[in-house]
DNA sequence: CTATTAATGCAACAATGTTGCAACTAGTAT
DNA sequence: ATACTAGTTGCAACATTGTTGCATTAATAG
């Protein structure tokens, strides 16, 4: 049976009017198969064996799926970037939790009201970055 | 008159019971100055023209003053580390805000309340990191 | 099928932070 | 004051993550 989280990723890419490769294709496919959100080298493994896919190019399909939203980026504290396919539950802002223990990173759900938090006088709210941290399941 | 940052710099440091060396009075007196989280660029700035000190040693320091909690690092998606010192406002946990045009970070007051967000059964909450981005007053 | 334009691979680069180790120095004991 | 010692520093080399320029390749339209 041909994979069908590529056929779901090909239509996905399709519909959003840009050109199907089969970098995109297989990139989208892995990040659809992962319930949590996963770093640039975990894809670049995912994605061994096929063929070869050059990193450089690994960003460059990442920042596009971001910009097409397709996927969603979420930044930690490491440093690393790490990607996460916008099913419909995550396609809007949400917090995330990352485990302190082994890294791993799950989307939330809710996020905090704006009268949870105040700026100053003159300051204008667009957006917000929540990253909970603890021990995941596993490592608790 | 004596710069009165290094003074206050050094008293906290032999309160924690540290090793008083110009590097560490020189740099949290640096902090202390600041209205702003600034980064290890804008430290070594900030540094300039008196006695030289290596960028290796900033970045001990830095580690060094954020363990024994007279300052803490503020994490952005930027992957650049702020800093900021520890006056008795910004002692606990607290947000941050980030400006999306001037890159200009300060601490917020207020911090979201658990029931704000809701981990998975077995997960085990420890710290939160928040970022609300924006514009600040200059850039809006 | 061909032309057009976007996407890719490769090499070099940039930014930020880390490690190992010898030399130095602040605090302390004599 | 002097010597001792553990903590601190400077330097060079390294690691990681992401970016840029440019020639080549591939996807799509006609
Ligand atoms: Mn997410
Ligand atoms: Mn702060
Ligand atoms: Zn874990
Ligand atoms: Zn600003």
């Amino acid at each position: 049976m041909p994979n069908t989280f590529e056929t779901a990723a090909e239509k996905m890419i399709r519909q959003c009017g840009g050109r199907v490769t089969t970098g995109r294709v297989r990139i989208l496919a892995v990040l659809l198969t992962e319930q949590q959100a996963i770093t640039h080298r975990e894809i670049e493994q995912r994605l061994l064996g096929k063929q070869s896919l050059d990193r450089v190019t690994l960003y460059r399909v990442l920042e596009w799926l971001t910009n097409k939203q397709l996927i969603h980026k979420v930044v930690s504290d490491d440093r690393v970037w790490r990607f996460h396919a916008n099913h419909e539950l995550h396609s809007h802002q949400h917090a995330h939790f990352k485990c302190n223990s082994c890294a791993s990173v799950i989307c939330l759900d809710k996020l905090p009201n704006e009268r949870d938090w105040s700026l100053p006088v003159g300051y204008q709210f667009q957006e917000i970055e929540l990253t909970v941290k603890g021990l995941c399941a596993k490592c608790v």
